[in-house]
DNA sequence: GGCTATAAATAACG
DNA sequence: CGTTATTTATAGCC
């Protein structure tokens, strides 16, 4: 070879594990570093089956966090109250009980259980792609097309009726925004509810 | 030496991110897993200056924590002030940037930030309902009528891209299941989607 | 925000 | 619990 020019990246420098001086470096570092854990954490949740909370405050003493099921639950059951069955099962058909009262408890806990039920069809959707990977090699499926042959219908009609009823909050809503405040950009978000 | 045995080691393999059925590997796993996460959680208190609290249940429903300077410090801040801590969890611009890819893995993660955002409004929404009732008593808010002055707009633009995401994936496999199945009830669903 | 080279974490074994 | 081969996470940049 005859000439070679500069390395195109240094790649990654170790560091030392002490205060980051440089401020613009220790906010893109506590950025990446902050998803990092949480994906860890999300991980471990999804490997081992366990619940994890976690909270942090950064340096602009702005919290963040992640929970799995819920924060909450998980930091209620750590401090000692004992409310330990508002997690994991959940069917649609309860979901769509609490849809009809449309109150903000509700509709929380169907997000709630929602989230919950999407990671767990995930999960399934992994593995048959694992199984389907070992089988043929071909048929690549998204982590939610895989369980809708049995209750995934029930779970989109849960879905539907969620999303329904929040358009028809946040139409509501924005139309007092509008009202209110006559703002171009409220507008155009406005009318572009019809999209959904 | 011309002769080479087996790899001395099959070093790390990968793993697919779903509940580990071996339970002893699952055990191993979790013992390195949560120290991996904890000391990624100290380096990032070092590193940014910043408290951080973690609380684990393992398997075995044993807790486990974390937390600079103290897990219960971390926590009160977290659950006692609820003046700083209304939204900051998740800015609507993290979101939209999470939904981009719209994979599995982004989405489960807006549905888990989201999740946690509606909860510090509802939280919030509460108190203030707590304050106008001793005020005057008088107007009734929903949980996500009265931080949308400021971010909630933002919020909306994230739940209507969220939501139309899910419509198309939805749509998508439905129409692929009534090929299938050709399930009556299906094509009823997936014609109900246009009321979405 | 996306890359690339390198430091770190860790799955399978001993 | 220590080793080792790989997979992941990420520091420095554009």
């Amino acid at each position: 070879m005859v000439m070679m020019k500069k390395k195109p990246s240094q790649g990654r420098q170790k560091i030392p594990i002490a205060k980051i001086a440089k401020s613009s470096n220790l906010q893109v570092t506590f950025c990446k570093r902050r998803s990092g854990l949480f994906k860890k954490a999300s991980e471990l949740c999804t490997l081992c089956g366990v619940e994890i909370a976690i909270v942090v405050f950064s340096p602009a003493n702005k919290p963040f966090s992640f929970g799995h099921p819920h924060v909450e639950s998980v930091l209620d059951r750590f401090l000692g109250t004992p409310k330990s069955s508002i997690d994991s099962d959940f069917t649609s058909q309860q979901a769509q009980d609490y849809m009809s009262g449309s109150s903000a408890h509700e509709l929380n806990m169907v997000f709630t259980q929602t989230q919950n039920h999407l990671e767990a069809e995930k999960k399934r959707g992994q593995e048959l792609d694992e199984m389907s990977k070992a089988g043929q090699g071909s048929s690549r499926r998204c982590w939610w097309e895989n369980p809708i042959d049995e209750m995934g219908l029930h779970e989109l009609e849960m879905m539907k009726a969620a999303m329904k009823e929040l358009k028809k909050n946040v139409i509501k809503q924005v139309n007092k925004i509008s009202m209110i405040q006559s703002c171009a950009a409220i507008n155009s978000q406005y009318h572009s509810l019809d999209e959904w």
